[in-house]
DNA sequence: TTTCAATGGTCTAATATCAGACCAATGATG
DNA sequence: CATCATTGGTCTGATATTAGACCATTGAAA
């Protein structure tokens, strides 16, 4: 026998999904990687400050070395720029380029089957997540819950067109976290994040806003009403719409 | 102005998602954990061998001294044990251990937030993975598809009762696997991991089994039949049970 | 019985990263 | 105008991690 199985039917199970990497890469670049998350989902706008190294250092459980370098790195593409002295800091310089349908393209043939991925995961995730505040508003209804989508459909719908995504962005995120689950916040962030790039190669369109802007209502509303099954199916209309235009740019 | 905001408008987004420590641990902790999740999932069961070394260190990511540090603290901890010379390898000898209420008690009361956390988590994901492949076989048949699921099922309701946690895993991770998204399995593992000592706490009953199964059943004709609605019903109905079983121990 | 490819076991030198101390600049505040 | 708390900028020594070479063992296959 070849193996020694104390059970010789075992099946031999694929271990791709557990056995990616422990880390995405070193330190460095992982930093790079979240502090340009952070400027582009706009969690830090233009102009705004990071926190000061040795606290965004201890957050982002790095050295405060290997922090710097990776704000060294930030600093020679044009992302950021510091000042010293007390009230100086990191600020934000970068504002979100003017889409490029001809980098779309690119971007989607280059990287297809990770956007497939993300998109499929997308939809997962926060179908799940509004379904989730759904059916626990149906059970405990909950006045913050109203009030903070509230909140935020307004800002969305508010926004200046250089606020829109970073407020498009929020509006979706606010929704996992009413679902109290760190883990599927963490988990939608991470799909608008990997989708960030595709999402910023579209153009702002008036009429694509208000199109969004009544789907963007019929999610809350659903969510609010308590309706498990319409707060999903709302939200996969609702991102069913942006799948279909990324997917066209795959051929 | 205390910060130079150009658009002073700009609201003060809530970073805690993003900012959270960019590793878990140092490489050495987090491919000890990673490792005693493949075994205890078992991804790799009692009396099967890892890949060699070099193979698994570099699929890790990490150096191979790293991994063989990781698996020392696993030879101490009595979860592996390995033999050199071709077709030697690293083995696992670690079997389920005997279910224990009091210890299920003390991990739910210890751990509830992040029990609530998890259950909410794999609920949103596992519904989301199982919608997924139905829509895709609703648009295009794949006979795979099928084939698959109808193997998995047939193995759950074939295993012994030490075999039986980890082929019901694999049932529910090939439904990840098929919606063809790298991101899901991933998701849906992770939701798994955070789960399985709870589930391990539970003692695997006779009349459970009898209705697990017809719950798998009912989540395979669904997904068979690509009817998306009724696979997630079908799914939460499933999980429910399982995440009101434990919540029972939250008092 | 011999061979030998594949495995775990060991070592070294180079690099990455860390913790922490210290310096330099800034500008609101008194 | 002088103070000084707070910030970015710099350095050092310790530790973690890596890449890679080399050794020791095994047992199926020739």
């Amino acid at each position: 026998m070849l193996q020694q199985d104390q059970s010789p039917a075992l099946p031999q199970i694929d271990l791709s999904g557990v056995l990616r990497p422990v880390r995405a890469g070193n330190a460095f670049e992982e930093t790079v990687e979240r502090l340009l998350t952070i400027i582009k989902l706009g969690m830090v706008g233009p102009g705004q400050r990071f926190p000061a190294e040795r606290e965004l250092a201890a957050q982002l459980g790095v050295s405060r070395l290997t922090l710097r370098e990776a704000i060294r790195e930030l600093h020679g593409a044009g992302y950021v720029s510091s000042r010293r002295g007390r009230f100086g800091g990191t600020f934000v310089t970068y504002t979100r380029p003017a889409p490029d349908r001809a980098e779309l393209r690119r971007l989607a043939l280059e990287e297809g089957d990770k956007l497939t991925d993300a998109l499929t995961f997308r939809l997962a995730v926060e179908s799940g997540a509004a379904e989730a505040v759904a059916r626990q508003l149906a059970s405990s209804p909950d006045p913050v819950v109203a009030e903070t989508l509230a909140a935020r459909l307004a800002d969305v719908n508010g926004a200046s067109p250089e606020d829109y995504r970073r407020l498009d962005t929020l509006f979706h995120l606010s929704i996992a976290d009413l679902a109290g689950s760190s883990l599927l916040v963490a988990a939608c962030a991470d799909a608008r994040w990997r989708l960030n790039d595709f999402l910023n190669a579209i153009p702002v369109l008036k009429r694509n806003i208000e199109h969004t802007a009544g789907q963007h209502r019929a999610i809350v509303q659903a969510i609010l009403a308590g309706d498990c099954e319409r707060a999903r199916a709302a939200v996969a209309e609702h991102l069913e719409g942006t799948a279909a235009l990324l997917r066209g740019f795959l051929g």
